[in-house]
DNA sequence: CTGAAAGCGCTTACAG
DNA sequence: CTGAAAGCGCTTACAG
């Protein structure tokens, strides 16, 4: 029995320009590296026998030789559902793709698990696949990525844990500032009951947002302890609305750390017939798409997700290149009026 | 003028572990690939080995040695934000990683253009950089993807364009089929006027799904000039919705192409003071998340993506095995009614 | 079962 | 400006 397999084409080397041009092999590939170093009409010849043979670099014989593999990990450690569901990652995604269009990086998204790296994560990236990561989303819990840059150089989008004990590149908002923009809001509103829905406590950027509501709630002499937590999903900010609810009947604002969570606390608000936002205003975080695609359209805490991703690009690539950018990039937020508060 | 480079840790080789282990690099990279030939105490010297110096094998070497690059691209020409906008993507994307997970195979995504794959797109598929390649949202216009299994195994999501000139596998369901069950529906509900938002042209899904709506009405002798086309998006349903309207003021149903089309044409059409369903019945297309989270719940045509995806992924690795799978996998829709008609 | 050797397709000093 | 040669880190017949 013979297995007739679909007869693949095979690519021409780089031997095969070199022959086809009647240089060597050194020649051909200095021009298609566009060494400076080639006589013009010797150019010529190797770009038309290139063409001719639809020469194409193999890039594992090209990164195995100058250790380069020109490609960039995005690391997300979420699963498909959440990457997907969360506008915030389209936006630093397109950041992200937007600088490095016009680099010669391609971009390789990991999802990961968002615990701890699988073994096969761990190995894509130590194995030589990438020159470098960007890791967004990060959790505690586990340390490979804050002491990946030991290997390649990573830069965070979102400054990670234990900032003590390794300095990272990083890129974020001021958190803290951002919720505490958000909480004044409410209280310059009136409100005297604020309650907040926190992200997961294993992300530093929920624990930053909850302690700037936490202060703000402080300094104004209010009660301090209204606090759920939610995993930065619409079903979760509802759940935490709902406990909230369930604790103090009489809130009359929320700072929810999310716009998606805060989407999901409003339509909980109004089931249970509370008017948003007379009876409770609504503060959201992020400014994503999220905030204006819901019941009604959410007062929010501004960040640039998308320019944050250009900044995590360029960072990186400016790491690439050898050079040392400024570790911490800190960008700003702002409050963004609508409906809701 | 010195400039200090983040001192990068240099990977192990095979080579150092064999002088660890006291044997042959042979014998190392037999162990490494699970070679049964190997005596049991050399494995766990050599294993030993591996630990003590965290050996993780390069992959640019590996894959210049055995032309494998364990790497797999899902290419998809749609920009990021429709990429991201559209639930139906993410539930193929979940699909494929549900089984590449317990495969050796990463996934890579590359983000195309919509028009044409870009130089970059060309020269990643066809540079060795992956041993196959899924392409989902294929648009007519160009024949690079279609061709592209001249090189490297490829499996389509969704029939692609000219099945004639070439045999590509792929993995669809029957849209005509479906398109019918849908506007049978709305037959079968007393509509006399019903219209179809159609999806863009250039894509084969849409066209199937358009002559699936079209055979049906002709079928009952009602008008076939209904038609909007739209992209897609919920923005374009909406607009294609509007010219509906303007068009034909008193029609009495609508199939749309897919949900998130139909969520636009629904709000549309609550906009001009038209009921859902009882003045204008709505049957959309997917029955993704987005049939359910709109104002009103979808009724429609179900497609089982993320079995889709699944069935993508299982083609293609068999194709790497050397085998020969059924190159054409067609799925069962069904109809989900729901509110909206 | 194990090792020496050739080779995968490039890049890059080193000569000239 | 150009070429011969070594080397990147693996795999894989080929011997033994």
């Amino acid at each position: 029995m013979t297995l007739e397999l679909p007869g693949r084409r095979v690519a021409p080397t780089l031997e095969a320009v070199a022959a086809e041009a009647g240089v060597s092999r050194s020649t051909v590939s200095r021009v298609v590296n566009g060494s400076s170093h080639v006589s013009p009409d010797v150019v010529t010849a190797v770009n038309a026998a290139i063409d001719r043979l639809n020469y194409i670099p193999n890039r594992a014989a090209r990164s195995l030789a100058n250790r380069q593999t020109m490609a960039i990990a995005l690391v997300v450690p979420e699963d498909t559902q959440r990457f997907f569901g969360d506008p915030f990652f389209s936006e630093i995604m397109q950041g992200i793709t937007s600088v490095l269009e016009d680099s010669d990086y391609v971009l390789n998204l990991q999802l990961a698990r968002p615990d701890a790296p699988s073994e096969k994560t761990i190995r894509y990236l130590l194995g030589g696949n990438v020159d470098g990561a960007i890791v967004v989303s990060h959790h505690s819990g586990d340390d490979f990525f804050t002491t990946l840059d030991a290997t390649i150089p990573v830069v965070f989008g979102g400054r990670p844990f234990d900032p003590e004990k390794h300095r990272n590149n990083y890129v974020d908002v001021d958190n803290a500032a951002g919720a505490a923009l958000g909480t004044k809001h409410l209280l310059s509103l009136g409100r005297r009951r604020i309650a907040t829905i926190a992200g997961p406590a294993n992300m530093q950027a929920a624990i930053d947002r909850h302690d700037g509501w936490l202060a703000t709630v402080r300094e104004a002499g209010q009660d301090d302890s209204l606090v759920e937590y939610g995993d930065f999903t619409m079903a979760g900010g509802a759940t935490a609305m709902r406990a909230l609810l369930d604790r103090a009947p009489d809130l009359d604002a929320v700072f929810v750390a999310s716009d998606l969570m805060a989407t999901g606390a409003v339509a909980v608000l109004r089931a249970r017939g509370k008017r948003v936002p007379e009876d409770v205003a609504v503060v959201g975080f992020d400014d994503s798409s999220a905030a204006t695609s819901g019941e009604i359209a959410l007062t929010t805490v501004h960040q640039p997700s998308r320019e944050m991703g250009t900044e995590m690009a360029r960072m990186l690539l400016a790491l690439l290149r050898g050079e040392r950018p400024d570790p911490e990039r800190v960008m700003p937020t702002r409050l963004v009026i609508r409906d809701s508060a």
